[in-house]
DNA sequence: TATTTGACCAAGA
DNA sequence: ATCTTGGCCAAAT
């Protein structure tokens, strides 16, 4: 039988598609919602992005509302978030609490 | 195994 | 408002 993996990883990327179009969540919220405080260990897991483009890496930013980063590029994900409806201005979210998508309940 | 790194966060100056 | 510092944790080297 095959074990799940329960890498750190997978777990966010399993968060991380929970979050629907239009909507954004942040590093921290990703963390939280798997019961960790290892916000920085999830951006690492998005900088390798083993998953992509297959898991929306490009609806997380930072709690600040600024974009962070992208492993294809920052002004890709601008461009992507944009065209989701989401406002962007310079390197940050326009409306964060708007399209901000709260992960733990 | 130990050390370094990083798409972070919060607080302080 | 910006810049610096400390802390925090998993993955990579």
């Amino acid at each position: 039988m095959n074990k799940s993996k329960t890498s750190f990883s997978e777990n966010c990327y399993r968060i991380l598609k929970r979050v629907p179009k239009g909507k954004v969540t942040t590093y921290a919220e990703i963390a939280h919602a798997l019961g960790k405080r290892s916000y920085r260990a999830v951006g690492q897991a998005m900088r390798r992005n083993p998953y992509a483009p297959q898991v929306p890496c490009h609806r997380v930013v930072r709690s600040d509302g600024s974009l962070g980063g992208y492993a294809w590029g920052l002004a890709k994900k601008k461009a992507l978030l944009r065209s989701e409806g989401i406002k962007i201005q310079g390197e940050k979210v326009a409306d964060l609490s708007a399209c901000f998508k709260r992960l733990s309940l």
